[in-house]
DNA sequence: CTGCGTAGTGGCTCCTGACC
DNA sequence: GGTCAGGAGCCACTACGCAG
C-alpha cells in the first residue's frame, strides 16, 4: 500500500507537541481538538514509516526518530517562512496581501490617513480589512480568516501574541462651542469597566448619580453627539484625535482610566515582514497624529 | 462540454475508555 | 482530574460516470 504524502500541517502538530511536551498543548496552540493532533501524528508516522512518539498513555515522549524529525523540520519551517517572505519583500519593496479586522471606531478614527500613507509608500501591498467586535475578531484569527486583529485590551488576550500600537486614556469631552458645560448631561457607552469607574468618580465628587442622557454602543457616535453639543461624551482619546478642533477635554480630575490598543495574532505565528512593516508604520502614524 | 448524482476520502469533533 | 488513543459520525471536497 502506498504511503500517504507528508502533510506539513501534521508536521507542525507534531513539532508543537514536542515543543510543549504534550499533545493537548499542541491542540490548544493549533485551535483543534486533541484527537485531531493524535490522528495527525499517526498519519505522519504512516507517511514517514517510523514511530515518532512512544504512544504511552498519559505520557507524551518522542522517539529518537521523532527527535531527528523535530530538529530537521525546523529547517523546513524556516524555508517555508523564507518562501512566504520572498513574495512579500522583493528587492526591498514591501508587497503581498494583508487581511485584518479592527474595531469600527478605530477604522474611522485612525485608519484613513494611515492607509493613504501605506498606499503611497507601498503600492504593491494590498490591504483588506473587516469591521468587527473583539470576540468576532478573535474568532476570525482562530479560523485563520485574517492575519491579525486590532483590539482594545478590555478582554483576555492571553491566547494570542500581541503588538502594542497605542496606549491612552478614557476622557470626558465637550464641544468647543459650549462655554458652561457643568450642567450638561452625559453620553456614555453601555455598562463597562470604564463607565462604572466614571460613575463611581462622579458620585464621589458630586455626591449624586450621573445625569446620563443616553448610553450608546458606538464611541464614534458618542463623539459625534458630543461634537453636536448634546452633552459631555466619555470615550477613549484616540477617537478624539482627529476632532480636537471641535472638542475640548473636560478638566475634571479623576484617577486615569487607561487602555491599550493591540494588534493580536496567533501565538504560533512569526509575523511576516509586510505585516510587521504595516503595524510599525501604523504605530508611528498614531504617534505622529497624537503629537 | 456541462451539469448532476454517487462513492470515496480526508479531516474534524464528540465521546468513551484506559491510565497515571 | 488531566492526558492520550481510538471509534463513530459528520461535513466538505474530489473523482468519476452518465445523461443531455
Amino acid at each position: 500500500m502506498a504511503k500517504p504524502p507528508i502533510n506539513l500541517i501534521y508536521l507542525k502538530y507534531f513539532c508543537d507537541a514536542v515543543k510543549h511536551g504534550s499533545i493537548t498543548a499542541s491542540a490548544r496552540e493549533n485551535y483543534v481538538s486533541q484527537s485531531a493532533i493524535s490522528q495527525g501524528i499517526a498519519s505522519l508516522e504512516k507517511a514517514l514509516g517510523a514511530e515518532l512518539i512512544t504512544h504511552q498513555t498519559n505520557r507524551f515522549k518522542s522517539t529518537p526518530e521523532g527527535l531527528v524529525i523535530f530538529e530537521k523540520s525546523k529547517t523546513v519551517f524556516n524555508s517555508v517562512q523564507e518562501l512566504e517572505e520572498s513574495l512579500i519583500v522583493e528587492e526591498g519593496v514591501i508587497s503581498g496581501r494583508i487581511e485584518f479586522a479592527c474595531m469600527h471606531s478605530f477604522a474611522l478614527a485612525l485608519l484613513p490617513q494611515h492607509l493613504k500613507k501605506v498606499q503611497k509608500e507601498c503600492p504593491k501591498l494590498h490591504v483588506n480589512f473587516k469591521l468587527a467586535h473583539t470576540d468576532v475578531i478573535k474568532d476570525l484569527i482562530r479560523k485563520g480568516s485574517i492575519d491579525f486583529g486590532i483590539v482594545l485590551d478590555n478582554e483576555d488576550m492571553s491566547s494570542f501574541e500581541s503588538f502594542e500600537l497605542y496606549s491612552g486614556e478614557y476622557k470626558l469631552y465637550v464641544s468647543n462651542k459650549i462655554k458652561k458645560y457643568e450642567s450638561l448631561p452625559y453620553i456614555i457607552s453601555e455598562e463597562r469597566v470604564e463607565t462604572n469607574s466614571l460613575k463611581r468618580f462622579f458620585k464621589k465628587r458630586f455626591g449624586k448619580e450621573m445625569d446620563v442622557l443616553m448610553e450608546v454602543s458606538s464611541w464614534e457616535v458618542i463623539a459625534n453627539l458630543t461634537e453636536a453639543g448634546l452633552g459631555i461624551g466619555f470615550f477613549p482619546d484616540y477617537v478624539a484625535l482627529k476632532r480636537m478642533k471641535y472638542l475640548k477635554v473636560v478638566p475634571y480630575k479623576f484617577d486615569p482610566i487607561p487602555y491599550k490598543i493591540y494588534a493580536i495574532y496567533p501565538k504560533s505565528k512569526k509575523i511576516p515582514k509586510n505585516q510587521l512593516y504595516f503595524l510599525e508604520s501604523l504605530k508611528l502614524s498614531i504617534y505622529n497624529f497624537n503629537n
